[in-house]
RNA sequence: GGAGCGGUAGCUCAGCCGGUAGAGCAGCUGACUUUUAAUCAGUUGGUCAUGGGUUCGAAUCCCGUCCGCUCCA
């Protein structure tokens, strides 16, 4: 139906020419083998001049989608692009002969095809392929965008990514560096001896995180699943299992709303060390970023949107209540100690009032979501959570009412988060029934009692660190990006 | 959920205090054997997102809806 309406005179030609070709031969064909990348054209042959590549005589294959076409007359240029890189080919009549000429005009921009020949050099000195002979690959029925302005229209770059890619290089550089940082952390970590694992995506109990899940059924087994929002609790059952450092790169799912940094499937990455704490997982996580920046930026001082960020530096450390002085200096610490006066501050900044059975360290973590997190650009860990929002992190030894936990922030979002993990199966198993009142009492988000994850707690776990680390907001961050949805290939959007 | 901005040819955009829907690129026809967004001449192509309203007359003004972007909650 679609397809009727899209129709259009372009694409109605396009066709013709098509219909045209499969009356001679197989219109798709697949036999075409190119022996060289345009990149490596460029690398291996360009600094040789006109002279010396006349001498050589290089002969090379490439295939790839034509992005130009300039006809004059009786020869032609036309610029390709591989996949690698661009490379002009010269056309003539002369020496590809009149008749496939003749089907060389009708091309068409966007057309994938295969042109053999020899490098030589034009009189601006551009490094092209004296075409000697040149076919079409794949037709392609659509129009592209147009060759100067691209595509500009960020819909259609996010519901047709392959038009992005074919036209915006940016778009695909972004990409590419994607999966460097990826590939990056994971050199991290195999370098610490972490053992990269698989644990699944559908759980019978959402867990380790407090999130709304995407529900779904099991035919078979008759039974209700959610997609996971967190790996962790699976991860640290392996912990329980002796897997002593153990990582895991895949999806989570929240059924939340969408935003600039918010899409409901996003990649992260958790990782679990044995006998490590909290504090080790800061310095490794520091360590995984500046790697990572390293080897897709290369440099440690970036830019993102137009300010630095410096990763080099420490990253600072403070208390929520340290940071909430250090970037709002009109508060005193014995405000941000006295209930009453954040109950107020709190409704006053979020005309609501906060709900009334919260405690001093909750109210605090509220205050610093309203005026501090925003505020941290440069990369800074918050640490000291409160227990009653940590429920599956390990109460420090010295102060029963916060546990031993950070979050990090850079250019005022939160990009990880990580804990001493809570090894005690008993209090966890207190924790769990905590959550399940708040459930009771209309805490959609609140965690479910796990007795799996007890019971495997329960045969002992040592004591270990762990933390989560967003990567797409850390693709943002080193690729510059404004927007979620520039850094993940195909983003959540409405059906239309 | 609220606010602002946007949706016109395949693409990039004009047109918007109402009066026959435009350009460039792409396509088609022709000229052109070293172009670089090639150039030159001619030419095809539109449910102006969508539904209603106001009006003699609506792409343009008003209301609703859909889709997107940004900000706020």
């Amino acid at each position: 139906m679609t397809e009727i309406l899209d129709e259009n005179h372009i694409i109605a030609e396009r066709r013709q020419k098509l219909s045209d070709i499969r009356k001679s031969r197989v219109a798709y064909s697949n036999h075409f083998k190119p022996t060289h990348k345009s990149h490596l054209i460029h690398s291996q042959y360009g600094e040789l001049n006109g002279e010396e590549l006349v001498q050589k005589e290089i002969t090379v294959s490439i295939a790839g989608r034509m992005m130009l076409k300039r006809i004059m007359g009786k020869a032609s240029f036309a610029t390709i692009n591989d996949g690698t890189s661009k490379i002009q080919v010269y056309v003539s009549k002369e020496k590809i002969g009149e008749a496939v000429y003749d089907e060389f005009k009708h091309f068409d921009i966007g057309d994938i095809i295969g042109a053999h020949g020899t490098l030589f050099r034009t009189k601006t000195n551009e490094l092209s392929i004296s075409v000697t002979k040149i076919e079409l690959l794949s037709k392609s029925l659509r129009p592209l965008p147009e060759k100067f302005h691209g595509l500009t229209d960020q819909e259609q770059c996010y519901r047709q990514r392959h038009l992005d890619l074919i036209m915006n290089e940016e778009s695909k550089n972004l990409f590419i560096k994607r999966s460097q940082i990826i590939h990056s952390i994971r050199d991290t970590m195999v370098r610490e001896s972490y053992l990269e694992v698989e644990t699944p995506m559908m759980h019978s109990i959402p867990g380790g995180a407090t999130a709304k899940p995407f529900i779904t059924h099991h035919n078979a087994l008759d039974m209700q699943l959610f997609l996971r929002i967190a790996p962790e609790l699976y991860l640290k059952r392996l912990i329980v299992g002796g897997m002593d450092r153990v990582f895991e790169i895949n999806r989570n799912f929240r059924n939340e709303g969408l935003s600039t940094r918010h899409n409901p499937e996003f990649t992260m990455m958790e990782f679990y060390e044995s006998y490590a704490d909290y504090k080790r997982m800061m310095e490794i996580t520091e360590q995984i970023i500046r790697k990572a920046a390293l080897d897709s930026v290369g440099k440690l001082v970036i830019s993102y949107q137009g300010r630095e960020v410096d990763l080099a530096k420490d990253f600072d450390r403070l208390t929520i209540v340290e940071s909430i002085i250090k970037y709002n200096p009109e508060f005193s610490t014995t405000q941000l100690n006295d209930i009453d006066f954040l109950r107020q501050t709190l409704t006053k900044l979020t005309r609501k009032a906060p709900s009334d059975n919260e405690s001093l360290g909750v109210l605090q973590l509220l205050l610093f979501e309203e005026n501090t997190e925003a505020k941290l650009w440069q990369p800074t860990y918050i640490i000291d959570y409160p227990i009653d929002s940590s429920p599956l992190a390990r109460q420090s030894d010295s102060n029963p009412l916060i546990t031993e936990r950070f979050e990090l922030f850079v250019v005022g979002r939160e990009l990880a988060n990580g804990y001493s993990e809570l090894n005690d199966p008993e209090d966890q198993a207190e924790r769990f029934k905590k959550q399940v009142a708040q459930i009771e009492s209309g805490n959609d988000e609140a965690m479910h009692y796990d007795a799996d994850y007890i019971r495997a707690l329960e045969y002992g776990m040592p004591h270990t660190g762990g933390c989560g680390i967003g990567i797409d907001r850390l693709v943002m961050l080193l690729t510059d990006a404004a927007s979620i949805r520039d850094v993940i290939f195909f983003p959540q959007m409405r059906a239309i």
